[in-house]
RNA sequence: GCCGGGUUAGCACAGUGGCAGUGCAGCGGUUUUGUAAACCGAAGGUCGGGGGUUCGAAUCCCUCACCCGGCACCA
């Protein structure tokens, strides 16, 4: 057997993981649960009878932790079938942070359910059942599954492919079909796993099948990993940005307009600001903006090929003279329009038309989510008419902007991915082909690392995914780049090429933050609330100690917003730790206390957001200084 | 859209068939305060909408809307 260090260990005959694992130390054979034979995961009861290579699994290892999930999901059916005997079951994978196991059951499951099944599944594990492997003959499975009334698995088994075996594992009473590998006994799990909610899911997920009703767990090798977990969980919910939202008071959402943002004072000031940010950006890079109208013509989006494919998510609307028009859900056709309103020459090329795109989409109400998921949002767009030779230049480009962008509001770690042709789309293979192939060239030409998402391309051509991740590690989809060489030609666009004649110009769509909405949304969860001082919609408080200093604070707090501070005034009655910890709550970067000591000597006392000391200095020397570290970054 | 759970004052929540409550915020007053909650007072409700059961409904039933968690969707 060779082991991951490479050693060499001898053994006279056919040997199991626990012998391998006994061999090399105690402290390993204790810690086993599982085994890797030649790259494959394997039960560690599994007889091994010839030379390979091994390496013994335990918990704390990923593939480990995922067998261990795996096995969680195993102990919560069995759980569910001593409960609910009339439950049938179906699936019951590893997720990223468990498990879940989809049921067939009539009744649905309550939360006390849910309880009972967590008590059920700890008992499972004190009873340390063995956890043994057993190869069935298929009909023997369909036949053993169909008796036992588990109609789901013996479906599943007839499709399993001829030349495969079937594994089926056995602990206690309970029975599975399950490719494997799994711990030696239950009571290896631990007890370090949570059922967390139920909720319902598609049987082989096609909503035309049965709704199933899916337990969701989560499993860790080690009980403080489950607290962090859970304890990350709450910092979750805590920096929810629909909460800070409300608290912050930067926006609310109503039955009025649902799926619509009503922004507040505070919130439309931070929109303002990321908008006036990227335009200064926009116009650096050479792109110029413009403004198209929301309702357009129906002939225009079949013509585009919108109404074909994307009409479910459009809204439909009327004129008096019984025209009918759509409200975009794109800016496409809009920038299109623009372009070929007149002839346009080589010269001009590449020409960057930008429009903060107010879209609507007609999202499935299902599908909404506070400002992560909206029907109307403003798409930071961009369509770059250009030549063919003229691409990887112009996606080089697109590329830098959009990281620097990016690492100017604070996020460094940006995943690109390569989504090609979907199922649905327009124009020929031939013409996806060159698609796909000058995009890849173009993001190999930029030098930047990317990934695959198959089948994950716009109706029009394949596209750069931009995923940036958050102060949680969580990814997020936002910048997009995408190369199209159907729309124009289909919506008649041309320009007048060297050598006279008439060409069709390729079109790269292209949008950095994506929607506004969103992107602010993942600003107030990444940043807890606590935006840097440039996006700050409220910068400055200067509030006073008593109502003596009051006019010096209203001098003060002018003088702020004369060097173009966001400022706030509090000349209240209350005590100053009152006040501090009010404006600290609405997350102020700044409070700038002035009492009469201050008043006397044109002073402020500068206490800083997360910080208990201050620090004190004139009046001038602060208003210099928070102006400079305010203000917005790459502003050169 | 589908499954499940929700909706009580601006916010957070209690109230399971018999007089709609608590805390915070807001409002009025007192207090003039030195870095994360001073004190007192008065007010605030179509218990999501509609329908039903009942002597009586926030509470039980039906229905619609919206919200939350997933699923599906995210062009």
């Amino acid at each position: 057997m060779t082991l991951p260090d490479g050693a060499l260990r001898a053994f006279a005959g056919p040997v199991s993981g626990s012998d391998i694992a006994a061999a090399i130390g105690p402290g390993l054979a204790k810690a086993a649960i599982a085994l890797s034979v030649d790259g494959r995961l394997r039960d560690l009861a599994t007889s091994i009878d010839h030379d390979a290579a091994v390496a013994v699994i335990t918990r704390e290892m990923p593939e480990g932790l995922e067998i261990l999930r795996h096995d969680a999901a195993h102990v919560m059916a069995e759980a569910v079938k001593e409960l609910y005997p009339e439950t049938q079951v179906t699936f019951g994978p590893a997720t990223e942070t468990g498990f879940y196991y989809d049921f067939a059951r009539t009744q649905p499951f309550t939360p006390e359910d849910l309880e009972r099944i967590e008590a059920r599944m700890h008992e499972i594990v004190r009873r340390d059942e063995p956890i043994t492997r057993e190869v069935w003959d298929r009909e023997a499975a369909i036949a053993y599954f169909s008796d036992i009334g588990e109609r789901y698995k013996a479906e599943y088994i007839a499709e399993i492919p001829q030349d495969e075996e079937i594994s089926l594992y056995r602990q206690g009473d309970f029975v599975d079909l399950c490719i494997g590998p799994h711990l030696p006994s239950t009571g290896r799990l631990g007890q370090a796993f949570k059922l967390m909610n139920v909720a319902g899911a598609y049987w082989r997920g096609d909503p035309k099948n049965a709704q199933l009703q899916r337990v969701y767990g989560t499993a860790w090798a080690a009980q403080k990993d489950l607290d962090e977990y859970l304890y990350r969980l709450e910092e979750a919910e805590r920096r929810d940005h629909r909460r800070l939202g409300r608290e912050l008071d930067l926006f609310h959402m109503g039955e009025e307009a649902v799926g619509s943002v009503f922004w507040h004072p505070k919130g439309w000031t931070l929109f303002r600001i990321i908008e006036s940010y990227m335009r200064r950006r926009l116009d650096a890079a050479g792109y110029q903006e413009v403004k198209a109208p929301q309702l357009l013509d129906r002939s225009l989006w079949e013509a585009s090929g919108h109404w074909e494919n994307f009409r479910d998510n459009m809204f439909i609307a009327e004129s008096r003279d019984a025209r009918v028009l759509a409200v975009k859900p794109m800016n496409c056709p809009g920038h299109v329009l623009i372009f070929r309103n007149r002839l346009r020459s080589y010269r001009e090329l590449p020409l960057r038309l930008a429009e903060f795109g107010n879209c609507h989409r007609n999202e499935p109400s299902g599908a909404l989510h506070g400002l992560m998921r909206v029907r109307a949002f403003t798409q930071d767009d961009a369509h770059i008419f250009c030549t063919e030779d003229q691409v990887k230049s112009e996606s080089i480009a697109i590329c830098r902007l959009v990281l620097s962008v990016y690492r100017d509001f604070g996020f460094d770690d940006v995943e690109i991915k390569f989504a090609d042709r979907p199922p649905q789309r327009v124009g020929g293979d031939a013409v996806w082909d060159r698609a796909e192939r000058d995009l890849k060239a173009a993001v190999e030409a930029a030098g930047l690392p990317f990934t695959y998402n198959p089948g994950e391309g716009a109706f029009y051509g394949p596209k750069l995914e931009f995923h940036l991740r958050d102060a949680l590690g969580r990814q997020w989809q936002c910048g997009t780049l995408q190369l199209d060489f159907n729309m124009p030609e289909r919506l008649g666009a041309s320009y007048v090429g060297e050598d006279g004649g008439r060409h069709v110009p390729v079109m790269l769509h292209r949008a950095i933050l994506g929607s506004v909405e969103r992107f602010i949304g993942i600003l107030i969860e990444h940043y807890a609330g606590r935006l840097p001082l440039w996006l700050a919609p409220v910068q400055i408080v200067v509030a006073s100690i008593t109502s003596g200093a009051a006019e010096y604070a209203a001098e003060a707090a002018r003088a702020c917003r004369a060097a173009g501070l966001r400022t706030g005034l509090d000349i209240g009655n209350e005590k100053i730790a009152y006040k501090v910890r009010e404006h600290s709550l609405a997350k102020t970067p700044i409070i700038l206390v002035v009492g009469r000591r201050e008043q006397a000597d044109r002073s402020v006392a500068l206490r800083r957001l997360g910080s208990n000391d201050q620090e004190a200095l004139a009046l001038g020397d602060a208003v210099a200084r928070l102006s400079q570290e305010a203000a917005a970054p790459s502003a050169t």
